[in-house]
Formats: structure tokens, C-alpha cells, sequence
DNA sequence: GGACCCGTTCACCAGCCGTGAACGTGCCGG
DNA sequence: CCGGCACGTTCACGGCTGGTGAACGGGTCC
């Protein structure tokens, strides 16, 4: 029912496009950008006339994707239903969810659940331990796949031309000096990560994070991957290399057979 | 900074809005109605042509809010990114999100945070203890305030004529033989939240299902409600009216002295 | 191999988006 | 109390673009 998960690597087509729609974007971007505005602060942001920017904020409060409070404008949580309603459609949604939630608790970390989407890794899923929080990756963030232990995890089960497509498209921009930015050593790293069974980041998306994910694959085609992230000098030693992959393996497995057979 | 928090009761207006802006979110409904389709069923399903459907879809590819998979389009998750954010741009967002975890660990049931806008109910956390989940509820979905405790617990904190403005926009509705129909019902209940300082729901919104919740009043303005859910079968009796409200005050309590001081 | 089906492209015309100016209202200073 | 300003909202109009229907091309199933 659910077709296939495979990523998508074409371009998108510069043309064939609807201006008016794109404006709209511009308009909600504004707005996230200013956090509250008034028209015409959006409409100097944007480069409409207020008058064009009124039309607009107008037809965004009819969903629900703009409020309106006396004379300002902000963004509504339309964008929060619908984000949340595709969250649970995703296949395995709760069964990924409660087992995540079980991971952080057993842990006392912070757990993901990360997909591909378009290139980059968007986290569905996170929860965290007893412990203190220490990422800021929200759910929703799209982040780069090559930065982080969840998304060379997803990279690993990927065909090689996948792989070379996305790195194509997105670059493999570094965020710390632990990340890797050759491809070379990219391709070297996911042939580790997929004879191991599981990933690291050792620093490579923000200093001081590691992190180790685990692909979640049930049926021949990759879902995506569930991470434990943690500050070094908690999770940085033996931890890192013994106990948490043995944990999360265990309830990667188990997923898999949940959702394999469902 | 982050001005009035107060509810915009004001109708939309039908004119002065832009077309094809709508056209493009009726795109965007037929694909969370469908979850994937192709671009003719779209076209089918919106009443536009093969073409302009096309269109719409790739504009929306555009910007991540839909994903093409070969020849299958479904919505993406560019909504999610938007709606995470905007979570946490809400005042005391992060604070409010641990205490509903530390109020979800300590009670073992699910707790939420819900905001009122637009005259209905919107959940902005949800965090669930080790006791199994109950509720459907997700983050983001809409409901109505009259029916769910956290809502009566917004509404008792609202001028009264702002309460009814929203009951003539929404109406009152009944899910369970529970629900509060009248007007005037409500606004006794509303008087006996008030007094009491938190508001029960006794299976109003879904049959088995009991909550308790307490208004986040930091700042003499009404930021939302903290709610604790659970099957009546388990938390109905004693606990629903005296360990649970305990507890769940002294948690807004020491939320609203946070949130004051930052 | 042919007939269909579907996604994508293309040209075209009417309707609509966006503009700029006009209107009205609330607020501040005098 | 009053006048002026600034802002949201409305309005009429013109150029452009959104949506149409038909044509193209590639894939798949008989």
C-alpha cells in the first residue's frame, strides 16, 4: 500500500511552476524570519505592496498557516497539523516511536529517528533520556546525511549511484574538523559502516557530540536509521564501542520483525 | 517581545485573497486525503487540469512540501521543519517541554501542553509515560476547547465575552453524552474551574477517557493549559481528584515562575 | 509490435495577481 | 480636544500568468 521508499535524485524543473504559490512561500518565510510582523513590515520584506501582501496573509489565515492578532501577523500551526499528521503515516510510525521512547529511557540519552528526504536527513522521531539534553536537532531539521551517524547509516544501504546522485546535489559541505568532505573517504566510511551493521559520529556535526545509529531495514528497503546521541565525555569511551551498539541493535532487530510482520 | 497572546476572534474575509494560492493548498489537501497519488489523480481529485496539477506539484516540490517518488507524489515534510519551529519559538517552549516530560515520567500517564488559536485546541507537547498510551491525540491536531480539559482551562481564563465570541464562531458540538452543549453549562463549569484552578474532562471528548489540567498563567496573561490524560479504568477515582491535581499544580506552579523570570 | 496510458511540454486566451492610490480608523503630541 | 500621521483595508485597472486542452514521448501490458 505503501510503495516505494527510495529517494528521488531528479532535479527539480525551473520552469512549469506557479509564481503565485511561490510568492505565498515567500510571504511564510518572511514571516518565520520576522516572527511577528505587521502588513507592510512584510510587505517591504518580501518586495510586494501591502496591498499584495494583505491578499496573501489573507489567504495563509484561511488555513490556518497565519494568525492574526489585532494588527499582527505571525505564523499559525496549520503547518504543525499537517507535519504531524504525514509523522504518523510514515510506515511503523508508533511501533518506531514507543521503541525510540524505550531506547531514550533505557539510555538516558537522546534518540532519533531519521529519514532520507530529497538528499538530507529529516528526524522524524525524538526522545530523550533522564539525562540532559544536549542536541538541538528538532524534529523536522533537515541536516546533512554525511554530518551525521543516522543519516551514513541510511547512506550505507543506499545503491552507489544513489549515493554519488545525492552527493552530487548537496555537497559534502564540513561542519567540524572531524567531517568528512571527500568522497573518497565518504564511500570508504559507508563500506566500515555496512560491514560493521552500524554507524558513528565522532564529532563531525558539532563538537563534542557523538552519536551511533543503526539502519532500520525490514523488508530489502531501508526506512531509515535510529541514533543514540550523547556528549563525549559521557558516552565517549567504552560505552560508545561496546554497550549502547549492543542496545541498539537489539531494538533495531526488534523493530524490524515488528514491522516486517504487520 | 513576543506581544499579545491574546485570541484573534475576527471572521476571515471571503474576498481579497489569491486564487491560486488556494488551488495550491486544495493540491495539497487532495495529497494528505490520498497519501500518494499520481499527478492525474490529483487532477481528478482537485478538479484541475492534468497540467495544471503538474504545475502545482512541482511548485510545491519546489520548497519540500511534496516528494516524487518515479511517477508517485506525496506530501513531504517541509511542514514538519516549519511547524518544529515554530513550536519552540512559543514562549517557554523548551521549559514547558521538559516539565510535560518530568510530569509524564512522574505520573506514568500522557501529558500534554495545549494552546488555544483560532478558538480551538492545539497540542503543542505531548509526552507520554511508561503506562500505555491512550489518547489519539497528536501535536498539532485541532480540537475543540470546550470539550478536553486543557481547553475548559484556557477558556476560564478568558473574558467572558471573548469566550463567547468563540461559541458563536465554533459552537458547541458533542463527541460522548458527556460533552457540555449549553452555553450556560459551560460557563458554570468554567466559574467552577476558575475557583477550583483546574479542570477536569470525565470522558467529554472520548468514552474511557478522563483528563486533568491547569491554565499556564505566568504573567496575568493566559499562555495555555498542561493536561494529564489517562483511561478512567486507571486514574478515574481517587487519583483524578486528589494525588493527580497535587502534582500536576505544583508542576505549572514552578513552570509559571520559570517562564516569569527569563 | 501495437495500442494504450501516463507524465511532461506547449501555445493560448481570459481572468486574476499585483500595483498604487484612495479610504477610514486609531494613536500620539500639542 | 484636535489635527496629523501611520497603518490596515478596500478598490479599479492593466499586464501577465494561471489553467486549459491538445500534442509529444516513453513505458508497459497484451
Amino acid at each position: 500500500m505503501s510503495g516505494d521508499r527510495a529517494t528521488d535524485p531528479e532535479e527539480v524543473g525551473e520552469e512549469a511552476v506557479v509564481g503565485a504559490v511561490e510568492t505565498s512561500h515567500e510571504v511564510v518565510e518572511a514571516l518565520r524570519d520576522l516572527g511577528a510582523a505587521t502588513v507592510t513590515e512584510v510587505a517591504t520584506e518580501t518586495g510586494l505592496s501591502k496591498g499584495g501582501a494583505y491578499k496573501h496573509l489573507n489567504t495563509l489565515r484561511k488555513r490556518d498557516f497565519v494568525t492574526k492578532t489585532g494588527t499582527e501577523y505571525r505564523l499559525g500551526f496549520g503547518f504543525l497539523d499537517l507535519g504531524g499528521h504525514l509523522r504518523f503515516q510514515y510506515p511503523g510510525a508508533s511501533t518506531i516511536k514507543d521503541k525510540i521512547q524505550t531506547l531514550a529511557s533505557e539510555t538516558g540519552e537522546a534518540c532519533l529517528f531519521t529519514i532520507e528526504e530529497h538528499g538530507r536527513a529529516v528526524t522524524l522521531f525524538r526522545e530523550t533520556g533522564n539525562r540532559g539534553v544536549f542536541t538541538r536537532t528538532r524534529v523536522g531539521t533537515r541536516l546533512y546525511l554525511h554530518q551525521t551517524a543516522g543519516g551514513k547509516a541510511i547512506l550505507s544501504q543506499l545503491p552507489e549511484e544513489t549515493v554519488d546522485d545525492i552527493v552530487d546535489r548537496v555537497g559534502l559541505p564540513g561542519a567540524t574538523e572531524n567531517t568528512i568532505t571527500d568522497r573518497e573517504a565518504l564511500f570508504d566510511e559507508l563500506a566500515r559502516v555496512r560491514e560493521r551493521g552500524y554507524a558513528f559520529n565522532r564529532e563531525e556535526s558539532t563538537d563534542g557530540l557523538v552519536a551511533l545509529a543503526a539502519p532500520l531495514v525490514p523488508d530489502d528497503e531501508i526506512l531509515g536509521a535510529c541514533a543514540v546521541a550523547g556528549p563525549r565525555y559521557r558516552i565517549g569511551g567504552d560505552q560508545l564501542e561496546s554497550e549502547l551498539p549492543e542496545t541498539l541493535l537489539g531494538v533495531v532487530n526488534e523493530l524490524e520483525l515488528n514491522i516486517a510482520y504487520s
